[in-house]
DNA sequence: GCGGATCGGTTTGTGATGCAAACCGATTTG
DNA sequence: CAAATCGGTTTGCATCACAAACCGATCCGC
């Protein structure tokens, strides 16, 4: 196996599952998104985000504020410096596992 | 969410699971490859092995012919056309979604 | 102001998954 | 002939992803 490939086994399982690789892509620079917008991006179903979502805050990748604006609840979610890091890694990871692919 | 981190939910989950994805990389091209060069190249454990290889076969992206060589048995996997296709399809959108995080 | 739809999520239930350990028949070794 | 090894498979369990049911709060019709 060339060693790149030998890599996949250590792309990080909490990032490499797509619902998460798109929830964290999409955080990842964008200071703040909140629980409808990564909703409507992601076309998951709400509780299927909900959950995704508490497992990467369980990880420390995000941080999830949740607030009332006027009267309703608002769910905001952001990136943590570990979970910048942490998607930086597995960023570069994926680049050198699809890099090493076989033609 | 820019749409080539959107395709990430389309990668063929049978490939995107990384023991799968080392080896459907293996066997692309390769003609045949048996049980314990696979376990080496791996470093699956021989139960996790004989799993994944049973859920690709099953898939029909690869084939596995038990033989008896002399008198040991011996399990030649090679990859079908089908799986083939699969992994190449698999390969362009994952370079897909790699190129399109952001960076 | 009250009955029902809607919003913004969370909890629950269930089937699929991944992993390692136990197991298995056949063979080689001491 | 007993025990270790080879080449795998099956079992058991803990985790997972997903969808559906649920839930309190607001908004709307009347």
């Amino acid at each position: 196996m060339s060693p790149s490939v030998a890599d996949a086994a250590e792309l990080d399982p909490l990032i490499h599952a797509p619902p998460r690789l798109m929830i964290m892509a999409i955080l990842y620079g964008v200071a703040s998104a909140d629980f409808l917008y990564l909703l409507r991006e992601t076309a998951l179903t709400k509780g299927n985000l909900s959950s995704h979502l508490a497992k990467l805050e369980a990880a420390g990748y995000i941080a999830i504020e949740k607030s009332f604006v006027g009267k309703k609840a608002h769910t905001a979610c952001r990136i943590t410096p570990g979970g910048t890091a942490a998607f930086a890694a597995y960023r570069e990871r994926l680049r050198a596992v699809a890099d090493g692919l076989p033609a």
